[in-house]
Parts: structure tokens; sequence; C-alpha cells
DNA sequence: CGAAAAATGTTAGAATAATCACATTCCGGG
DNA sequence: CCCGGAATGTGATTATTCTAACATTTTTCG
């Protein structure tokens, strides 16, 4: 039905990817067909596309936040206020670790675009939003991908982890217990939250204060593993003590 | 001067994080102010937010992201086709191994989503791909991230990418010159083509003809080293000697 | 080849958004 | 309390985009 037609989606996508937005105009121009057939082209595609009043941007740029969850927005609000006093942290030249999560994202995503850094991380929603970031390094730990949580366990990339200088980890939980401290969902997640701390001159607990007295089926740090707990209300600094 | 206007601006941020796309109407609703306001606060801040035709996204969406190269698109078409050739060798259950470039991106996105395969790949483009693929398992080499290429150097990480059993193997080149063998433009992808291509049953070059001729600073194998090379004018065996 | 179907192009009128000039409100300092 | 300037709102005007119906071309297949 469509070799020609194809050929034209792929060449709008390697455009988008290039420039953004494209204009309603211009791709027509580029793929020498008329506007209508554009909109056509692009209404028949809204898994890859958003049209958005004569401009065309990829759907994914667009995606409504990354909702790693649907829970990924209810807090939206919160999580934003908490990264926020994390960024403040933050120091030009600083080596910081950004675990995975929806909290987490918008720390990336909020880092100043001509703040020098070097980030590691292991979740693929992080790293596409540092690879946005011209004046962050960025070192990621691959391995197998998990798509409930976007995040890749390094297995055996896990060791040179050990060998990074972090200056600041940024460790998010879904849960926080005062008795038993920090918990998440992904079992593969923890080896990893926990070789960041242990190799971080200072770890930091970013969550919404909705986290508090929920408990997620895997521990990985106590509450005093922390310097500081950042959520939507403010810095505060950890118990001292489990 | 602007307390009440900086509020404004950040509630607007937070939707935006939230919803992805917020229409004039709606952010005038949200905040409580006139369309022509929003406008206003809008355009004066074009480092945070884009306006495209009564909608605000957030900027950083549609940062025009990863410009493999300027010539990323002149061949799509062609890149596509290619990718066909390299589509049909692909078998349910196959460990392949997907090399970077925008040729290849076009592979593992027509990658069919029913279709039961490992990937193992090392460009964040080819991942972002992948990850979309419900039946894709996939692995990411990590490191050091090239914004230039979109690509990991591994570093320490490669020494695993040996123990991988890897089935087929699809790499493409900047360069093919008929004596000397295929080049690329970036040393750090040296080692992972040639061990990616050395741990491989079979290996694959995936080319536009655009690229015969050419010859880039980095010579990583040659053409014999390919069982066979795929281009828009259909598969040919590659030659059996240098 | 020839008919049917799909894809594309064209047009005009309706809907929507952008712009501008000016009216109004809000706020801090005499 | 009043004044001046900044911020905001309003409405008319102009420009743009959307929609849908229909004309034309291209493809498919008997």
């Amino acid at each position: 039905m469509s070799s020609r037609k194809t050929g034209r989606i792929d060449a709008l996508a390697d455009a988008l990817a290039r420039r953004g937005v494209l204009h309603l105009r211009e791709a027509a121009a580029l793929l020498g067909v008329s506007e209508m057939t554009v909109r056509r082209d692009v209404g028949a595609h809204p898994e890859r596309f958003t049209y958005l009043g004569g401009h065309i941007v990829s759907a994914d740029d667009v995606a409504g936040g990354y909702e790693l969850d649907r829970e990924a927005d209810s807090h939206a609000g919160a999580k934003l206020a908490a990264c926020r006093h994390a960024l403040r942290l933050i120091a030009p030249d600083d080596t910081i670790f950004i675990d995975c999560g929806s909290t987490l994202v918008h720390l990336a995503q909020q880092i100043p675009a001509d703040l020098p850094l070097t980030a590691i991380c292991y979740s693929l929603n992080v790293a596409n939003c540092l690879a946005a970031k011209p004046n962050v390094r960025m070192i990621l730990l691959g391995g197998i991908y998990h798509p409930a949580s976007a995040t890749f366990s390094s297995g055996e990339w896990l060791e040179p982890l050990g060998r990074l200088g972090i200056n600041k980890a940024f460790i998010s939980a879904g849960g926080v217990d005062v008795q038993r401290g920090a918990s998440c969902s992904h079992f593969h997640e923890v080896p990893i939250k926990q070789k960041a701390i242990a190799g971080a001159i200072e770890s930091h607990l970013v969550v919404d204060v909705s986290k508090f007295g929920l408990v997620k089926p895997a521990f990985f740090a106590k509450l005093s593993d922390f310097r500081s707990i950042l959520t939507e209300e403010g810095a505060r600094a950890a118990p001292v003590d489990a």
C-alpha cells in the first residue's frame, strides 16, 4: 500500500529528530508534497507525531513527561519542588549520581544548560534528559533493560561504578519508613543504589512526602545513610540513626 | 517587579511537566489570567517555553535533538531500503547486535512489535527505539556518552561484550573502500564494532551506496569480515578477500 | 488494457490564532 | 490620598490554520 508513504513518514521523523519542530509549510516543501498530504500523514501516525497548530513535533517530546507509572504525574508539582532543593546543592564541576524514577527525571530536566557537570545514571529517561545538556558529561551504566522502570541492571558492568568518584548522589525511593529505611519496587536497582551511596561523598534522598509511611518490596538504605532528605516541603537533615 | 509574575511562570512549568502540552485557553484558565497575559508570559521566557500555534510546550522538549550528522536524512530513503534487507535476515529469538548511526536507527525502528529478540546496542538513539518494542530484550553497553554520535564508549564495560553470544551483527560505516575496508568517524567506536564482529556468528554491513568510495579517519574492518553488504540496491555477498 | 480503489491535490468557507491600539487595574512612593 | 508607571484586560482587525467536499492522479489487479 505504501512504500512511498512509509518513506515520507520516515523522512519526517528524521527531520524532526534533527530540527525539533517543523512547520507544516516546511515539511510540505521538504517532502515535496502538498500541505494537505503532510497533514494526513501526521494525523495517521499519532503515535509518532504530535501536531500542534501548524507545527509538527515528535510525539515522545511531548509525551506528557515520562510517566513511568500512572502515579508519575500525580505529584509532579511536589516532585518538581523537591528537585529544586536538590538543584541548589549542585555546584559547577561536581560529579553527581542521579537515581532512576520520575522524581529524578525532573531533576535532570532542570539542570541549567550552562552548568558543567559529570553525571552518572542508569535510567534511560534520565539519560535522555542529560543527553540534551551540552555541558553535562554523562556516564550511563548499561546492562539489561528493564521496561517497567526504564532502567538497566548492571550485572557485570556494576563493578566499575565503585571506581567512579561521586561527589553527590541523589537517590529516590518508592517508600520511606523511619524504622526500616528507604525501599523501592525493583530488586535489580538495589545494588546500584547501594554502590552509589557507598561511593558518594554525600547522598541525598529526594522524594515527595506522599512516600512517607509507604513500604516497597526492596529495602536498600537506612535513612541515616543520607545527609539530607529533600521533599517539596524543604530540606531536612536525615535522622542520625535508624 | 514580578513576584506574582514569577509565580505564574513556575505554575506554568509545573503544569507542563505534568501534562506535556497546554493549550493557551487551558493555561489562562489554570492561572486565572487572560489569554493575552499567558501569551506575554510565554513570549517573555523563550528559554523555558516554546509556543506553537496556541499551544505551550516545555522548551527542552523541542530542543532539536540528535543530529548525528548533517547528512542524516539526505539518504533516508536509501537507508530505509537497506534496512529492509537487514530485517529479512532476522529470525525470532535471535540475538542481534545493532551498531550506531542513523542507518541502523531505521533498522531498530522497523523491528516488528511481535518479533521476540535479544538486541545489543550502544547508541542512545537505537536504545530509545528498542525500548519501545515490548518483545525485545535490550542490552545497552554503557559508558561515557559522546554527543557527536549519541553513542557510549564502553571502556571498562567493554570486556563483557565478548561473553555475549551474538547471532547476527548489523554494522554501519561512514565510508566503504574496497581495498582498505570499512571506516567510521569516531575512534571510540572501533573497539566496540570489532568486538561485536569478532563475537558474532555472522556480520552484515548495512550502508547506503553513497558511502562507497568514502574514507573516514578510523578503519575498523575488512570487507571480507562481513558475510554480506546490504544497501538499498540489494544484498550482495562481501568480497571473499580484501 | 481498463476499471476500481487508494492516494494526492485544490479550493473555498468556517474556525482559530496573532497583533495592535487603547482601556483598565494594581502597586509603591511622594 | 493621589500620582505615575507597570501589568493586565478588551475588542476590532488581520493573518493563519482547519475542515470537508470534490477533482485529479497514481496504483492495483482482474
